[in-house]
RNA sequence: GCCCCCGUAGUUUAGUUUGGAUAGAACGUCGGUUUCCUAAACCGAAUAUCGCAGGUUCGAAUCCUGUCGGGGGCACCA
């Protein structure tokens, strides 16, 4: 059963745009928040452009223009100011409308109409533990896909696991032939696999450049398969793929389905997509020049070549990605099989590739509409190339590439890592040289400090699971601070910062939840009495909540539509602080009876749309912290 | 050389899609608020030639042209 959606806004501004005669989505053009509440809620900066067309004065069209939609239900009266048209709600109105009806659906909106979309996110290789560069990117694909699913797609989450081998051919040299250990007890094994075998490995190979033939040898072994390497570096994976698994369940990043390359090899993605692009001719074969013997896509929007199969017949890694690619939009004439990985503990089923027979009644997976791949902003060149074979295999596909800027870390981040720093204003991580931030040890210190702060928050209180709240709340934190900004600037990381738990925090969300939910537990929950609406007098704090619960559809629909988490993220924002101000300044229960009721309704609705919110940013409320 | 992204207070940034009123925050700095629903909160002060130069416009951080600075990408690597 669908609920009919609400949004008041929209209505108020559709009875505008009948009154005008104007098409809607043009009225919605001349649309603009007020530089402040005193001059009204909203504008509309449509005078000028009549002014230009009429030949008439800016002042005469504002006032015809105001007299138009003057008497429109739900506004209380029009201000003309130079030429701008400021619009005043009626609150008292609203408020009987409005603040019964959000709860946890307020906000959903249909734009997405069902439509089948696969995101894919994490795909970290198996060499390494998780580090926050990743952990960007599983957090932009996972509140992305939060959000897809709010504004009504159907959402397959996806995670692309690189299980071939070579990118683990430096630990096996370390384990097998320069003699480190396996394990290291005590030790996830990620970590010491990356922050020390790795790392070592690679030091060793710049001091000694012969031991890099035994790199040579294992990659020679691993292609070869069935022997001693290939199954001890299968082994490792295994391992570390656990590992990874366990981190992102700290992060409570959820998939769908998990993707093995292997797979896609055994299966024979590559070769099903070779015959049909030559089909189809969008490759060629060179037949003279440099690129003779090798198969070739010709861009038709810059002219560029890209070969995707060598001279010597082998597929180039762009080429298995478009083969992914055209599995995702359902043009792959073959599919994987599949079986269950896991139940997750808070619910929903990962499901992972496989290659027994696997079982038959598995969800469906692929032939969508729309893919977003999130991947970093450095493949833009692939990515750009797998797009344009998908677009011109399907017109109508949408294989969008959800670039974004990379983790670097600040100067001083660096120089407590050990190394040397530099006069930049950050440095790029690198796996190889040992500069990064894992994950799993910046939750830890997170934790740690949200926890003894939780204790002295509530002493007398020794039923509470304050650890829970700490684990959840570092993840939340982290999180934030990752997807927060601009997805297309670099994000400095910098460890003192990320210590810091106030204003654009996670924490903020978390406080602010609470204390609202503080003021309700408080009530004693009385609020079921009606508030006469008509005798209503709002203030500036209780009208900034209102009318951010009008706003809020639009910012889904916005935010869902230019899949842009910012703007969800500062109205967000805005919503905590103006909940944080109104609790300063306005008694809820010690307030009298009619005002009491209408109070805690708006507490209410606070309480619900922060929630909605909180849930998409991948913050977990708590009633108490 | 070609292509992409970024440039807004000391710092981190919102606003650029769709030009509109005094460029909005936060950190840091200075000052204030706890007999009151959770002070990781709230309130106030100071701090911005919106990289630079032209242009379009009644009006430009926003559009156009040029230019400078920073980062990344341009493999018969994965």
């Amino acid at each position: 059963m669908v609920k009919a959606q609400i949004d008041l806004k929209d209505s108020i501004l559709k009875e505008i745009s009948k009154r005008l005669g104007i098409d809607y989505k043009e009225t919605l053009k001349y649309i603009r928040d007020t530089p402040d509440p005193v001059m009204g809620d909203i504008a509309l900066e449509i005078a000028f452009a009549l002014a230009k067309k009429n030949q008439r004065p800016v002042s005469e069209e504002a006032e015809a223009t105001a007299k138009k939609i003057e008497g429109t239900e739900y506004i209380e009266k029009i201000n003309v100011d130079s030429g701008h048209i400021n619009i005043f709600y009626d609150y008292r109105n609203i408020s009987g409308y409005l603040l019964d009806k959000v709860d946890g659906e307020y906000g959903r909106v249909s734009i997405g109409k069902k439509e089948r979309v696969i995101v894919e996110h994490t795909s970290v290789n198996p060499n390494k533990a998780i580090h926050i560069g990743h952990a960007k990117n599983a957090a932009l694909g996972d509140s992305i896909s939060r959000l897809l699913k709010f504004a009504g797609y159907d959402v397959i989450v996806t995670n692309y696991i690189d299980d071939t081998g070579s990118q683990v051919a430096d630990n096996i040299v370390g384990i097998k032939f320069l003699g480190f250990p396996m394990e290291k007890p005590g030790v996830k094994i990620d970590h010491y696999i990356g922050d020390e075998v790795y790392v070592e490995v690679n030091r060793m190979y710049e001091e000694k450049p012969e031991l890099l033939k035994h790199r040579e040898e294992v990659l020679k072994m691993l292609e070869k398969g069935n022997n001693d390497i290939s199954s001890f570096s299968s082994m490792l994976i295994k391992k570390i793929l656990d590992a990874h698994a366990e981190t992102m369940d700290r992060l409570r990043v959820k998939y769908d389905l998990l993707n093995y390359e292997s797979h896609i090899l055994a299966f024979k993605f590559w070769e099903t997509a070779f015959s049909q692009l030559k089909k189809e001719g969008l490759i060629k074969l060179e037949e003279s020049g440099e690129k003779k013997g090798c198969w070739v896509f010709r861009s038709k929007i810059d002219g560029s070549e890209k070969i995707i199969v060598r001279s010597n017949g082998t597929v180039v890694y762009v080429g298995k990605d478009i083969a992914y690619a055209m599995w995702k939009h359902g043009m792959l004439k073959t599919d994987f099989n599949y079986k269950v990985a896991r139940h997750y503990a808070s619910g929903g089923t990962e499901w992972t590739t496989t290659l027994e027979d696997g079982v038959q009644a598995h969800p469906k997976f692929n032939d969508v509409g729309m893919s977003v791949n999130v991947v970093d902003v450095r493949q833009s060149y692939e990515q750009n190339v797998v797009k344009e074979v998908i677009e011109q295999l399907k017109p109508g596909a949408r294989y969008m590439h959800y670039s974004y800027e990379v983790v670097a870390l600040s100067d001083n981040t660096v120089k407590a890592l050990g190394e040397s720093g530099s006069n930049r204003r950050f440095t790029h991580m690198s796996g190889r040289k040992g500069i990064y931030v894992n994950v799993d040890d910046v939750l830890d210190v997170l934790s740690d400090k949200i926890y003894s702060s939780a204790v002295e928050r509530n002493k007398d209180r020794k039923d509470m699971d304050l650890r829970k709240f700490a684990d959840s709340a570092a993840a939340s934190t982290l999180r934030y601070e990752l997807i927060r900004s601009d997805k297309n600037k670099i994000t400095l990381f910098d460890i003192e910062g990320s210590l810091n738990l106030e204003n654009r925090t996670a924490m903020y969300f978390l406080y602010t939840y609470a204390r609202a939910n503080s003021i309700l537990a408080k009530s004693g929950l009385d609020h079921a009495s009606t508030p006469d609406y008509r005798k209503l007098e709002t203030n500036q704090y209780e009208k900034s909540l209102i009318k951010d619960m009008l706003d809020f559809p639009d910012v889904i629909k916005r935010s869902a539509s230019s899949l842009d988490l910012v703007v969800l993220s500062n109205f967000s924002q805005k919503l905590a602080s103006d909940f944080n101000s109104f609790y300063e300044h306005v008694e809820v229960n010690r307030s009298e009876d009619g005002l009491r009721a209408f109070r805690l309704r708006l507490v209410k609705a606070s309480l619900n749309l922060l929630s909605n919110c909180m849930q998409i940013l991948g913050i977990d409320p708590f009633e108490r912290i």
